[in-house]
DNA sequence: CAGTGGTCTAGACCACTCG
DNA sequence: GAGTGGTCTAGACCACTGG
């Protein structure tokens, strides 16, 4: 081609893009504001769709974009600091929590979660899925599994599904003596259910949030979960809203 | 298309081949075993290669492939865990810690750093460069940031860069109290600075952890250390090394 | 050097949203 | 139905690794 390329680090294309826009959007735009359509911004900056499309799920991933199918790309809102944090050395459920649980099944947990706990009663485990919202927006799903001899006296009178089996599971938790957990956060992408949870695509770029609750010398409940990595930053310890992420961001328009 | 296609969800090519390479990862390969070429790969799924590599991408975010130009697609080892918890309540550097710094430099920090200090005497910022390294590979790059009014007596007798200089700026701030850290975790993408640390292309997933240091009721310091996304699950508590992630991992050939 | 993954193109069609 | 982002194809060339 005959353009004036003297770079001799032949920088990718769409890692270039990333910068250009990633700029524009500091400068040029409201947090809220449409972008021209993927069609328009490849052409304007002549290179492919496909390009422009890795880009943008590059900007995506670092939380200043959003796309929705049927409607557009917007610019993202700084990502909201959630709290998964220390202060909280408590079970889960404790009233005033920012989790909502919405539903309860019993059966065996896929093996990865079924290693952390003692090889005992693995087929008798209660599963409760949770909703965690903050300013109106789902950020986090999460299924907590109770094996069942963690909770002997949890009563057969309702039924064994449903979002009041899953407070009664919540609540025969919390009778036991909290000793310790344990945390570990790592990538991860959106299985179906939680995808859907999250209103997000299957796939979608999420972080894992392992707990591991003990009692009595054993493990006897284990927390799974998946935070929506584009609009989430999860702080530990005391502080949990403080301004961080990019710069230059005007408020909404 | 004349295919008998009953499916009434029509699930991604690039979903389902996830799935089927995660089960046949499960039960047919190694760790360390290398896969097929992409191109072979694609050709016997009968897909684009594109839409094959678009299948691995997602098994490598997970953490279960690792690829390297010019060589190939290998199974990676579950993800280590690395001790990014509250056990350690101390000043970045203090002997034992498994950080190595490596470089210093001086001049004022990035925007989104410089809005967690109080405004005052940003221009003069020491940025110490730290790489941490587990079982003999880097899992993340620090840039730690401390104002020059946090170490007043820092002497300029050696250089004002390089490793030396890095240890002096550490052994200054050991000498404050500690009044309190504050941590937040999210997703980034690595720079082309802390891609080439960790040996990884730019662009590519990483966790980012943002520590601020507290001592006499101000910032005193700053760190943004990026893990690799890939192969790391950060731990925050009591044990760091407990097996989580995903099953079936058979060990090294 | 041959072989690998990484980038890029120019198209096509599909799934979804909204007026 | 018009317009958006999401998926997919079949090619091409480039950058890197290793023998």
């Amino acid at each position: 081609m005959g353009t004036t390329q003297l770079e001799t680090v032949p920088e990718p294309k769409y890692w270039h893009l990333k910068t250009v826009l990633s700029e524009a959007l500091d400068s040029d735009f409201a947090v809220g504001e449409i972008l021209p359509n993927e069609r328009e911004l490849a052409a304007r900056f002549g290179v492919a769709r496909a390009t422009l499309r890795q880009a943008l799920e590059q900007l995506e991933l670092e939380g200043r974009l959003q796309r929705r199918r049927g409607v557009g790309t917007t610019v993202a809102p700084p990502r909201v600091g959630v709290s998964v944090g220390t202060e909280q050395h408590d079970w889960p459920g404790t009233a005033g929590d920012a989790w909502q649980a919405v539903d309860c099944a019993v059966g065996a947990p896929p093996l990865a979660v079924a290693r952390l706990f003692d090889a005992e009663a693995l087929d008798e485990v209660h599963t409760v899925r949770r909703i965690r919202t903050t300013h109106g927006q789902s950020v986090a799903a999460e299924l907590l599994y109770v094996p069942a001899s963690s909770v002997p006296d949890l009563t057969a009178i309702d039924a064994p599904s449903g979002p009041a089996r899953a407070r009664s599971v919540l609540r025969e938790l919390q009778r036991l003596d909290l000793e310790g957990q344990d945390r570990a956060v790592e990538l991860g992408s959106a299985r179906a259910d939680d995808a859907k949870e999250l209103d997000r695509l299957p796939g979608a770029p999420v972080l894992v949030v392992t707990t591991r609750y003990f009692s009595l010398g054993r493990t006897v409940a284990v927390s799974v979960a998946t935070y929506r990595a584009d609009t989430c930053r999860l702080t530990f310890g005391d502080s949990g809203d403080v301004q961080i992420s990019h710069d230059g961001h005007r408020q909404a328009s």
